[in-house]
DNA sequence: GGTCGAATTAAACGAACGTTTGAATTATGG
DNA sequence: CCATAATTCAAACGTTCGTTTAATTCGACC
């Protein structure tokens, strides 16, 4: 059948999302998909090949959705810094509203991090198409910002919404955060625009070293 | 030989920060170390003890750094928010130019978005305490930023810290920031600071939606 | 309705894993 | 110098891993 690979997809997707690629078994996700042990081998050859498969499976969406976003808000009128990131920020943390798409995007955010990923080349694929296709936008929101400053904010950028992906998991675990409500897509969006707009139309820094730094001992 | 159990430590760190946690089997542990395979269980008891030990060893290290660097900033002077960001980021990244050091710091950046972690609550409780040493610095800093929000940043500026001390591994990959040196520590943290001090004061974003958001097809 | 390829199944494979054992070796203290 | 504890060592333990096999069942088409 052909729900076979997709129940093996969905399977696999919430168990590397909740224990990780490696801490995940074949037989695990099998069992999860009521399928034969065989049946990831015979499907798709092995288990590095159904992990490329459950990045590829929804590679293509996040993005499309960013640039759709990004050409809708063109079409729509002036274009300013904050629309900008919200096409870039609210596709990503949007999906994480549907229960499914949502293991996808907390299994994205942590493969960020990952050493020797075996998600294939899709993430930097992935990466660099999304972030090549917003950089004349922003170059051109921030005209002031040389490039150099400009792509590390763009990274700086990308890690607190990775962060965000990854599902906040320090601050959950945290007592120390009870206001805030991680489930709450819309504020979590809202918010994060307006930080790293801020942040990004920053005077940049003199390279001059931070007032103080006394000698650490020890 | 007590030398026996740092490198143990030593051989551990470094492989569990290239490889990850699961991905390194005690042999590639012992082998690397010049020891013999029984003497992590020897030593430590099991590989899940190591793994806590580890991040035991340096756990204090970090968070000592940052309070001496806080309480330095307020007696050299008057404390503005840049020198609070600075007390709290530098430290981190700092130790990263010690080559070993370094591969705990890759560790710890990796192991805030791991699911699952093995790390014992050593990370949780580090978080705390350093989060909560700086809250009120923070509060102070920024009065008319109500709590909730702040909060939020607060996440916001650790996305991006963890980001950096992960190794800004897609960075890396990506060919698109070939202006960006990773390796230029103190560019980094200047950049850091000067972009989340932006951002922590900016003007709270209203709940308005934002201004277009096209329906997306598909 | 019989044929052939696709899909599923139970069972087993060798390899690698974390851990344990008991003997050998090294360090320590009277 | 010897007794005693701490450490190292080679070897093996049982388990789980990803993968493969060979037989069986299913579905489509002439």
């Amino acid at each position: 059948m052909a729900d076979t690979k997709d129940r093996i997809l969905d399977a696999a997707e919430a168990l590397f999302a909740d224990r990780g690629l490696s801490e995940t078994s074949m037989r695990a996700i099998t069992r999860a998909a009521a399928v034969n042990l065989a049946a990831v081998n015979y499907h798709f050859g092995s288990k590095d090949a159904l992990i490329q498969a459950v990045f590829a499976r929804r590679a293509e969406a996040l993005n499309s959705r960013r640039l759709e976003a990004l050409a809708g808000s063109r079409a729509c009128g002036g274009l300013d810094l904050e629309a900008v990131l919200d096409a870039y920020i609210r596709p990503a943390l949007e999906m994480a509203r549907d229960e499914k798409a949502a293991r996808y995007i907390r299994l994205l955010g942590r493969a960020y991090t990952d050493p020797n990923s075996r998600a294939g080349q899709f993430l930097p694929r992935q990466y660099d198409a999304a972030l090549e296709a917003f950089k004349p936008e922003f170059s051109r929101q921030l005209p002031q910002i040389d490039k150099t400053e400009l792509y590390w904010r763009l990274h700086f950028l990308i890690g607190s919404l990775v962060y965000c992906m990854a599902g906040l998991d320090m601050m959950r675990l945290s007592s120390s955060c009870y206001l805030c409500d991680p489930a709450d897509t819309e504020g979590m969006i809202r918010r994060l625009v307006a930080f790293v707009a801020a942040g990004m139309r920053a005077e940049a820094a003199s390279a001059a070293q931070p007032p103080t730094q006394p000698a650490v001992t020890g």
